[in-house]
DNA sequence: TCTGGGGTCCTAGGACCC
DNA sequence: TCTGGGGTCCTAGGACCC
């Protein structure tokens, strides 16, 4: 069997490249991938950390993720600008568009990442490598912002080619390169090796790509569990994953938001739930799906974070209907304590609702079924049209704030 | 630590059933 | 009840990714 062609085509610095691109659209002077400058949220809210760096704030010691306080200690003049989701979300659709000219069978891993299976388009391009650079540059001269692109026998060592240098950089790890070009990196350099596993690793002696590839695998098969096998795979380069959309069994849709102070007012909270479970039902709708588990995730001031779930008895995408079980999941799982974070999670999603209907209900419930998702999908136009919760059934409103009110009589 | 937001997958432990 | 063992389902929490 002929060895598998993919390449991981990887955005440098996404979220600052483009809006790089975009402040240069409107006529900005500075490219501000050639100054000290950061993609960041804002302080006051408590959304403080830095989500991507311009080159030059990276040579500065600038991290992903730490906070700008932090950023700002070590570069007094750093630019902050705040991101545009809206933006990067057409940005990488318009990058997906292009690359899937090239093969049917791509993979959007994330927003500024996919994968692409070119096994058996070289009688198309000659040259795997030449192809890859063509892509690369293509993507600079038409779209304004460079790209790495990773190629190897399969997704692992495609991802992982795509990150040896940046940026700008064509690189592959094919079989007979895992010696020379994996094994030399750090243990935590390898795709899902976390801190933790890290740790772990290097209690075991095990520094180096190359020291997993060569451990022993009872050694790690009681570390790690079932997780031990993929550590081991992976540093050996192994990977036969498919290309292609995920068929995970279990996805989710979720939001959260952390809160621009402390709350423990129990009304204050459900407002926020209540909005929530507005803009998250009305996700679901857009996607045509029904959940038919809930969940609520806490973060405390202490940053301690937990959770509680509640099955639905059948899958739905009703507002009122998904916030009354928020309601019920909230009143047996908070914990009474000061809240910097707050969210809810739609898991256990269906394509349809399966509505299991009673023998001997008729179809008066099927009709009333019908008439709600007319209803709601009326409210949802509206609601796109004039701001997201506008319009809200009276009843939920009830519900959401029927305590605020008792105040006032 | 002045520490975001949106995901996926895995595991341990409890409930329940036979 | 001086109470076995296995399977399945569910929940909460944790690790990891970008």
């Amino acid at each position: 069997m002929s060895e598998r062609i993919i390449f991981h085509v990887d955005v440098n610095n996404a979220f600052l490249s483009w809006t790089a691109v975009y402040l240069l659209k409107k006529g900005y002077q500075i490219d501000i991938r050639t100054i000290p400058s950061i993609i960041g949220g804002d302080e006051s809210l408590r959304h403080g950390i830095v989500l991507a760096k311009s080159p030059v704030a990276k040579k500065l010691g600038i991290k992903t993720a730490e906070t700008i306080y932090q950023a700002k200690k070590k570069c007094p003049t750093l630019k902050i600008y705040p991101a545009n989701y809206e933006w990067y979300y057409q940005k990488s659709n318009e990058l997906y568009e292009y690359l899937k000219t090239y093969t049917p069978v791509i993979e959007r891993f994330s927003i500024d990442e996919c994968f692409l299976d070119m096994t058996g388009t070289n009688y198309l391009y000659h040259d795997y490598l030449e192809l890859a650079s063509k892509i690369k540059d293509d993507i600079k001269t038409n779209f304004g912002y460079t790209v790495n692109v990773g190629i190897g026998n399969n997704k692992l060592c495609a991802k992982m080619a795509s990150d040896f240098e940046k940026p700008d950089k064509v690189h592959t790890l094919f079989k007979d390169e895992i010696a020379s070009k994996l094994w030399p990196l750090d243990v935590g350099d390898l795709f899902m090796c976390g801190k933790k596993t890290k740790e772990v690793l290097n209690k075991l002696n095990i520094f180096t790509i190359k020291d997993l590839a060569h451990a022993n695998d009872k050694v790690l098969e009681k570390n790690f569990k079932n997780q031990a096998i993929y550590l081991k795979n992976a540093a050996l380069g192994l990977d036969d994953s498919k290309v292609g959309p995920k068929t995970s069994k279990n996805s989710s849709i979720s939001i959260s938001e952390t809160l621009s102070y402390d709350y423990t007012d129990e009304e204050k909270i459900k407002e926020v739930l209540f909005r929530q479970t507005q803009e998250i039902t009305r996700q679901l709708r857009k996607q045509k799906l029904y959940t038919k588990t809930i969940a609520i995730t806490y973060k405390n001031n202490q940053f301690i974070s937990y959770s509680a779930q509640m099955p639905l008895p059948n899958p739905t995408n009703n507002t009122k209907e998904i916030y009354e079980l928020v309601l019920a999941i909230f009143a047996k799982s908070y914990k009474k304590d000061p809240l910097r974070l707050i969210g809810i999670r739609l898991a256990d999603l269906k394509a349809s609702k399966e509505t299991q209907i009673s023998l001997f209900d008729e179809d008066s419930s099927l009709q009333k079924e019908n008439n709600t998702e007319e209803f709601q999908k009326t409210i949802d136009t509206i609601n796109e049209k004039f701001g997201k919760s506008l319009i809200a059934p009276a009843s939920l409103k009830i519900i959401g704030e029927s305590k605020t009110k008792n105040k006032y009589k």
